[in-house]
DNA sequence: TTGTACGCGTTATCAA
DNA sequence: TTGATAACGCGTACAA
């Protein structure tokens, strides 16, 4: 743990300059009543001493820190990273600052949670984790917001920001089931997780009630791996029957389930196999793929994330808690046959 | 500007348990001298209140700052957003935290590393992105580590870590030129930057003594689409002669130059061309591209700049700078012919 | 082991 | 517009 070298300090540049060391927060502060000239003279002391105000220090004098603390998990999730790269870029274009955290799967997010609200931030985000009603009665007492992203908590009323992941998904059945679909994988993600209940169940509701579909589940692990693991074990059996259509909740498994589609067994998409993801990350949609998904507005998602943590600590959970739902964006892709099989 | 509410602070734990606030804080301290006993009262007192000590005031006071910043440029190349993801896992697994800024390719990098350094900082991770001698000095000024992660720094002398970016094109030259390339186009990244230019430098070196050996050179722009646009682009015009070697400067414009020679002109890889990149991103070794690359060891690189950052700042820089030069490892994959071609 | 007194570097307050 | 002074919330001496 090195120890901080002291700093210079406003009192250093204030005698340097001639003036108070109040004159110097001035100098610093855009907006406060100083004289162009007396700040110009400080700045120039300032430059020549490499003074430059101590965040920590003015954080704790001023009662405000422009700090958000972003809590991802699942970074190997293209998706979440993807979208941690929206929120560093949308906060620091607010003059802001974020402390960035990452969970990994089934680990205790308890102890980051902690660990973040040690912070005086503005406010927290949490992406893909699950909150104690200890944490959010921590944060309640701290006076942090709290927003989960992507995340329905089961139990508590917390305030948060989603894709319609029951609606996207159905949209994504209807396709399916209209493109000839009847024997159906699905392939799960964390089976705990809100995101994958959801999407389950949506893409259920559109395909349950078509003649002669046969629904079937595996667990995919929410990654590539799990995914490609997952159909390996699956298809290697004795005498296996393949399905006519995969729903893999999120991309990044719908890219395992096709790499091991083609590769393991030779299988061509959508011709022997239709396929159909979720999220629409970057890689899904290069030529190799070009995967029918619903693709989560994650900059508007990250921008009303973002505003709802405006909102004061009370008013994000309980009755007051805000939950948008934001509607996802069909990508037809190549995986699912469109209306060119319709108008065979 | 939320005002952060008013925090329960040490004082009112130690009220509420009976106790100096000093003792509140040795309870939160371990291995301070304080009994079991008393420490379990004032710890049930400030779970009572929901209280946590603020970061900046104990910073403040102990002046350390368990904070490391890192700044990020060109968060859409996968290659650098896994390396934020290892950075914020390693960082965070010594208990310490990351204060997480981007910095947009070709925007003013000053101004983000200024704001990184009004924190009191443990360190300063630089990763793609240039660093001026002004902020060079102010670092110093502040005693902050500086550490320029896989990028060599032109006219002053920083410390850094990178991989052995000549080294390792110089074996994919020697690779893709025993497997029979010939004509050789070599697709640039960012002409600036060291990355490119010393992996250009060390491609060239390998082959430009081999007889008959024909090089050109395109802007790929260090990214997917401007790899891609760069290929459509040159074998777009009349009679376009396509050459039998590619080596992109990174993986993702690899990606993207395989993507349009497959999807925009048919052709096969390595059958009609073939293909090296660098950085060995996921996405690159996945069945559809299976990319022959060289691999940057990130875990390695990531443990080494944490390393370093543990030096004085004076010992980072000017004639102690430290370079680590990690070698990169050869990843064969399928998009270069190996020693299968010889033995025919 | 415990408490008192002070300092960390800044902004806020208020009188000049 | 300015400067003196008091917070901000916590560690750290030091003395008890």
């Amino acid at each position: 743990m090195a120890r901080l070298k002291s700093r210079v300090t406003s009192f250093d540049v204030a005698k340097l300059a001639g003036v108070s060391q109040p004159a110097v927060s001035r100098a610093f502060t855009p907006g406060a009543s100083i004289t162009k000239e007396k700040r110009d003279r400080i700045l120039a002391a300032a430059k020549e001493l490499n003074y430059v105000p101590n965040v920590f220090a003015s954080s704790l004098s001023s009662k405000r820190s422009n700090m958000v603390a972003v809590i991802s998990g699942n970074l190997n999730n293209p998706f979440y990273s993807e979208t941690l790269q929206v929120f560093v870029e949308s906060i620091q274009r607010t003059h802001r600052q974020v402390l960035a955290f990452s969970v990994q799967d089934g680990r205790d997010s308890d102890d980051v949670m902690m660990q973040a609200m040690r912070y005086p931030i503005d406010g927290l985000v949490v992406t893909s984790a699950q909150m104690s009603s200890e944490l959010v009665k921590l944060s309640e007492g701290l006076g942090i917001p709290v927003v989960m992203f992507n995340r329905r908590v089961v139990g508590s009323e917390l305030s948060g920001v989603q894709c319609d992941n029951f609606e996207g998904s159905a949209v994504l059945g209807r396709l399916m089931a209209a493109a000839g679909a009847r024997r159906i994988l699905i392939v799960r993600g964390d089976p705990q997780g809100s995101t994958s209940i959801d999407r389950v169940q949506g893409f259920r509701s559109a395909v349950d009630g078509v003649a002669g579909v046969e629904i079937e589940e595996v667990d995919g692990e929410s990654s590539y791996s799990g995914a490609r693991n997952a159909m390996i074990r699956r298809f290697n059996g004795p005498g296996p029957r393949f399905p006519d259509a995969i729903f893999a909740v999120n991309d990044i498994m719908a890219i395992g389930c096709a790499d091991a589609l083609n590769e393991n067994f030779g299988l061509k998409i959508p011709d022997d196999i239709m396929l159909a993801g979720f999220d629409g990350i970057r890689e899904g949609q290069r030529a190799p793929y070009s995967l029918t998904t619903v693709r989560q507005p994650v900059e508007r998602m990250v921008a009303e994330t973002l505003e709802l943590l405006k909102a004061a600590p009370e008013d994000l959970k309980g009755a007051e808690a805000q939950r948008r739902v934001i509607p996802g964006d069909l990508i037809p892709g190549h995986t699912v046959p469109g209306m060119g099989r319709w108008a065979r």
